[in-house]
DNA sequence: GTGAAAGCGCTAACAC
DNA sequence: GTGTTAGCGCTTTCAC
């Protein structure tokens, strides 16, 4: 392992010059700089980054702290962030909490105690205020957090939520089951955008049992799905609040033998590699997975360099992408009555 | 910022008394350990990581250097790999190479001046041997690497090919194309698996227009697909190296009102969420990346504690899946007149 | 413009 | 058992 000092040595100059060489700084003649430059060639030297952030107590290394990495959501911001970070020599923790704030506690704790010089990280329901890790940068992704030095980057989930209800409503559903993610507080600000859409169209919020928040997974998706789908009456469409969620919803229908849309529709959140290609189609809200992981390393930089500054938070627009999934309704009656032939004893 | 020294004061001890309890160190009295631990919690100290990494030389933290973490394979190995060092208090770095020489190369000059206690890693063509930065511990990923230094995890590629296109043939498929990841020994590996099942069944090797070795990406292997899917005599069956590759084969299929498995039959690597939603399934070969992901840690870890240690290479078994999509064909001839009626022009 | 030297926070000899 | 001290590799005053 080659030192500053072997350089220092076979360069025949200090270690403060080769310090400054490598580190970019004004005041060293072209001459030493171009001895220090080939002895560092020669020798194949490469700064120790642990030393150098241990003087300096500032890192070129973040953290980045996710829910779960397989949520496709956050694989691709994860990959936008990580891409970011590659251009600028930032290296990437990968930390998955499972939406457990005690995970998350440990993680925070980890990263600091790692000299991260920053944290992006999908705030669980209760971390924030009382974890006072707020003395390293952070930007908060997917859900905002309340504090004058954390930056935020989300979509507007409440309109979000809405555009997608509304374009169910107008395509004739009615009784709309309801799926979110309980632990992040996306799934209530979209059940809201939910709800108002519902009121606005002078439509009754449905009962308990078809509005559900239940684990970001697939497996209680679709157990959920299932219990909803056997509600009588039954739902018209279902409404999922991400993408393992719509993944498991789709899988309890088709247990159910339910055919897509005409029996039920079906819609959710994130464009995913399948949303497309499956029978029919999901509509989706398709988030900017791709600008939300830049701009929250975007912001995140700039809060290093000034952690002084005010808070912002970044609101991007999510998009309704139609597809098959909500393909327009019969008039409910019409449905109402075929379906009554179909299956005299309800859905099942 | 509270350091050692601020814990020592207050606890009324040395420097060395309070590293020796905090490193769970023997030869400390229980009541100054005591003590220690009081004032560590007091002074809610945390030791510096980056300290005791330089001075160590070690640390607990890995790199884990993935072709694309959007790759589900290796989304599922990388949070099976997280999960494992959480267990162990290790942390990782994510580095996403794109298959990128270059760009590895450099990763692994980062994590190496990180100074990382080791590194799982899915090697590009030609990374291995000319990079010797197998001073650190390493463990490969789907691609085995020849050194006598680096513990491989893997299924036998081969096998899983030939398991799958053997089920093919055995369903009566005939003319296949296929479509490999370009840039890792996995889809030379799946080829030759391939090619070998169609030896041994007396069929032959496709034309070369129908065996292509692409870009693991959705847009790649649609185009790829689209083009072979033209071509005549049209395939019966694509066999696809990668759950990305398959997505776009797919893609293709549905652009071309392609019906699976009556116009064509696919199959594919790795039982992502979608398989088994999209209709009909994906036949797949299942890939356990949960325990590739556990077991490269594992042998990581082992490696860490012993550098020496020979070199292991875990072949774990890939799956069978059997779905839908590549259900009996009809006999060849039966297909041909039927398809010749349907499309008198071809396919397309 | 350059070098000597102190010190970041920690651990590990080495004394006692 | 416990404390003293040197020093990991680097940056950064502070002299010159």
């Amino acid at each position: 392992m080659t030192s500053i000092k072997d350089v220092a040595e076979a360069a025949g100059v200090s270690t403060a010059t080769v310090s400054r060489v490598l580190s970019n700084k004004p005041h060293v003649s072209d001459e030493l700089r171009q001895r220090v430059l080939q002895a560092v060639q020669r020798l194949d030297y490469r700064p120790n980054l642990i030393a150098r952030s241990l003087r300096t107590r500032q890192s070129d290394t973040i953290g980045l702290v996710v829910a779960d990495i397989r949520n496709p959501y956050f694989t691709a911001v994860s990959r936008a962030v990580e891409d970011m970070a590659y251009e600028q020599g930032i290296s990437v923790y990968l930390c998955n909490t499972d939406e457990d704030p005690e995970k998350e506690a440990l993680y925070l704790q980890v990263l600091r105690k790692e000299n991260v010089a920053g944290i992006i990280f999908s705030p669980t329901r209760r971390s924030a205020q009382d974890l006072n890790v707020f003395d390293v940068p952070t930007v908060a992704i997917d859900r905002p957090v309340r504090s004058a030095k954390v930056d935020s980057v989300l979509i507007d989930n409440f309109e979000a939520a809405y555009k997608l209800t509304e374009h169910l409503i107008q395509n004739g559903y009615r009784r709309i089951g309801a799926l979110f993610g309980a632990a992040s507080s996306t799934g209530r600000e979209r059940r809201r955008g939910f709800e108002r859409a519902l009121n606005d169209h002078g439509l009754q919020i449905p009962s308990p049992d078809l509005v559900n928040f239940v684990q970001p997974k697939v497996g209680s998706g679709r157990e959920a799905a299932l219990e909803m789908l056997s509600a009588s009456p039954a739902p018209q469409a279902l409404f999922t609040s991400n993408s393992l969620l719509t993944a498991g919803a789709l899988m309890a229908m088709r247990e159910k033998g339910l055919r897509i849309p005409e029996d039920i529709g079906l819609v959710g959140f994130d464009d995913t590699t399948w949303s497309a290609l499956v029978e029919p189609g999901i509509t989706v809200i398709s988030q900017p997975t791709d600008d939300i992981g830049r701009t929250a390393t975007e912001l995140l930089l700039q809060r290093i360099s000034d952690p002084q500054r005010a808070a912002r938070e970044v609101i991007l627009k999510g998009e309704l992408v139609v597809r098959g999934s909500s393909a327009p309704r019969k008039s409910a009656q019409q449905v109402d009555k075929a379906a009554q032939e179909l299956h005299p004893n309800g859905r099942a």
